[in-house]
DNA sequence: GCTTGACCTTCCAGTTAATGGAAGCCCTAT
DNA sequence: ATAGGGCTTCCATTAACTGGAAGGTCAAGC
């Protein structure tokens, strides 16, 4: 397939059509247009369309996938920029992690001690009122 | 302190004064009103804001903030339903940290494998670039 | 040649949970 | 009287899409 229509792309990257004409809006995939006003893809932006829905699942921003595709473009990119870039992202990705695993010890807890019967008395209830 | 003005509050229960008038644009909290249009909050609201805000800081939705407050309130409630939104949630939140911990893992490797020095090579583009 | 249906286009609105800011009252103290 | 701090409402913005309406385009079939 030569070049492709947003169904086609869409099909071929795994992001929904609606998602590719938003990051089109927001300015990181520009493609080209035919006559009648339709898009198409070629090789190198499906290829940004993959890089992208790969990122995206990786957790990065939208920011940071901007700054990934640009060092992506860059043919004279220094590893370091990527890394420091990842490394980033893999800080708050662990962050998170710390937050819910917090939550997920309180949550726990409040749910055992919770007899769960036709009665009203409820730690849980109980715990969220006495902060 | 008998009630107290939306500031007093505020720095009662922890929440911002913007986030205690939020509350309030979408029903969970309503307070009286003086002649000058002033809200107040007595005992009764303080509680209910803390009980939002710890609600909030183990990770409940809004609307499921919404259900525990009615069950708060609910004195003939069955400590059932409180412990299966709670279940609920705990899935949610585990869930998030299964996702996360994935993204973790294949950042870390990733990182690792790239040296991160001043030429372009890099390991973490060509992952991103090769799904 | 015409219709049908699938696909494409743009534009507008809604989602979550707040947050920032502007314009303008109200109250207390000096 | 005026200055300040706190209060009010209303509007816009954030992140990353997603849904839907109204309408143009194209290939196939009758």
């Amino acid at each position: 397939m030569e070049v492709m229509t947003i169904g086609e792309v869409s099909a071929a990257s795994g992001l929904p059509a609606k998602t590719i004409r938003y990051y089109e809006d927001i300015g990181l995939i520009l493609p080209p247009r035919r006559d009648n006003g339709y898009r198409y893809y070629r090789a190198q932006e499906l290829h940004k369309l993959r890089f992208l829905h790969r990122a995206r699942s990786l957790g990065f921003t939208i920011d940071e996938c901007r700054q990934l595709l640009s060092l992506y473009e860059d043919e004279s990119r220094a590893s370091s920029d990527v890394k420091a870039l990842a490394r980033q992202h893999l800080k708050e990705v662990e962050v998170k992690i710390l937050e819910l695993k917090s939550m997920k010890s309180t949550l726990k807890t409040l749910i055992n001690s919770c007899r769960g019967d036709h009665r009203p008395d409820c730690p849980i209830i109980d715990d969220l009122a006495s902060v």
